[in-house]
RNA sequence: GGAGAGAUACCCAAGCAGGUUGAAGGGGACGGUUUGCUAAACCGUUAGUAGGAGAAAUCCUAGCGAGGGUUCGAAUCCCUCUCUCUCCGCCA
């Protein structure tokens, strides 16, 4: 959510800022809003003001035993011009946090303006994708022929968009798992979280998702659950409506989930492969740190990830998002993409975003700069360290031989306990 | 799923037959006195927060788990919900 106050005092720099990733910012509507909420307010609260010291009034009355009839009956009327004011005073703040909720973030200075993935900057790559004497095969092909992964049956006990992943696939799934895991708290210095995959809708509203993408997730019943899209939403959410101290940022936390997408309106896109499910396994990275580190930390956050590529030995990527192609929530994101022979070209695999303190206000997660200093919102940021399924995919890809068998990457051997999938 | 108990400020906790109680008391923290230093003792301070008015000083409003309701007036009465604890049942 936007500061109401940056837009009340600065609206040009925030329609101007909106409009760089093609959102216009509905001023006229919040301005409106935004007077009648004001002027309700200081009518309302002076009759609350009056109220509060005429039934004082009357209290003493009464106790000295005298008649406070009439300032009751006088009352009566106030109290009533109260409740259809605070009634009126709710519709019109449900009506602007409504509004609020629904505007992205302001793009980051160093963000290029543009339209779509088009216009996305190239930082930087590494790795020089491999040259083949024989036509490589894709992950789905190779995953089959090595009897590790099995989508007729996942059909069959789900649906589309879902894998069974077996034997070394299974592995090697937990392997990855385990080997991001290990680096990241053992060397990056995250602390590992196992939250639970199911979450409620303030979570879901805190990082961003609700209400805007409602479609985008499995909602589960009974209970008014949502399952989760990425662990940034339960792990943001944990210190959703504290206060925390200036000692304990900058907090890095690195937590494994199954993450769950309905796919809605990606019908058709990415069907072959593990490229695209309702269901992958994701280990995320989520920091917060104190607004003027956030920077810092984002570049940070991005070595982080591309790390676990340069041990595994897999060419990549970083490409830094344009205004039209950033999240939602996101002020600045860097999209790290590896490469895919079958696809001959790089593909998404991490997501680093810089949220600012967008996601802190609507998640309302404070610090106290020093004590006894007026808690501030703090900046969250998080990425993908890495995606697992997509891991899985450019593993068997680029590490593919031509008799169909898979050479383990050194890293993770010491995981998988083979050096050859065959 | 059944039965019961609870949620009050940093922590513990009183108040709950409605009215000078936005909150007794204790602990903690902070400041001070005493002291060679520490401890102890004694004295003092201690809602934080959100919203609003104002140039400012400052003032007002909200807030006793959350949301509604009754009332001139609610921590106290009524309704709904959430969470915690105990016992029973079930279960990995």
């Amino acid at each position: 959510m936007l500061d109401i106050k940056l837009v009340r005092t600065q609206p040009e720099q925030v329609v101007a800022g909106l409009a760089k990733r093609g959102f216009q910012f509905p001023m006229e509507t919040f301005s409106k809003l935004d007077e009648e909420r004001r002027r309700k307010l200081v009518e309302v609260e002076q009759l609350k003001n009056k109220r509060n010291t005429v039934s004082k009034e009357v209290g003493r009355i009464k106790a000295a035993g005298g008649d406070a009839s009439a300032i009751i009956q006088e009352m009566q009327q106030v109290g009533e011009a109260i409740q259809q004011l605070d009634n009126e005073i709710r519709q019109v703040e449900d009506e602007l946090n409504r509004l609020m909720m629904e505007i992205p973030n302001i793009p980051h200075e160093s963000v290029p303006v543009g339209e779509d993935e088009s216009e996305n900057k190239l930082i930087r790559s590494w790795g020089e994708p491999r040259c083949f004497d024989f036509e490589p095969k894709s992950h789905d092909e190779i995953g089959i022929g090595l009897g590790i992964m099995d989508f007729e049956r996942a059909a069959k006990i789900s649906g589309a968009r879902f894998v069974v992943m077996k034997h070394w696939g299974a592995k090697l799934e937990r392997a990855l798992v385990n080997f991001m895991l290990d680096v990241h708290t053992g060397e990056n210095g995250y602390t590992e979280v196992f939250p639970p995959f199911l979450v409620n809708r303030a979570s879901m509203t805190g990082t961003g998702q609700l209400p805007k993408f409602e479609e985008d997730m499995f909602k589960v019943t009974p209970g008014d659950y949502y399952m989760v899209p990425t662990a940034e939403v339960p792990v943001t959410n944990l210190h959703r409506d504290e206060i925390l101290s200036a000692e304990q940022l900058p907090i890095y936390y690195a937590a494994y989930t199954a993450c769950f997408r309905a796919e809605a309106g990606s019908a058709g896109r990415d069907t072959k492969g593990i490229i695209r499910q309702h269901q992958f396994n994701k280990v995320e990275l989520v920091k917060f740190c104190k607004p003027e580190e956030s920077y810092a930390e984002h570049e940070r956050l991005v070595t982080d990830a591309c790390k676990i590529l340069e041990k595994l030995q897999l060419p990549y990527r970083v490409m830094l998002l344009c205004t039209g192609d950033q999240g939602f929530s996101a002020a600045k994101c860097y999209d790290v993409e590896v490469w895919l022979p079958s696809f001959n070209t790089y593909r998404e695999i991490s997501s680093c975003s810089n949220f600012e303190d967008f996601q802190a206000r609507r998640a309302n997660i404070r610090y106290r700069p020093a004590p006894g200093a007026k808690p501030e919102f703090v900046h969250t940021l998080n990425g993908s360290g890495l995606a697992v399924g997509r891991t899985v995919a450019a593993i068997l890809e680029n590490y593919q031989n031509e008799d169909g068998s898979v050479t383990v990457p050194d890293a993770l051997r010491k995981y998988l306990g083979v050096d050859v999938i065959r």
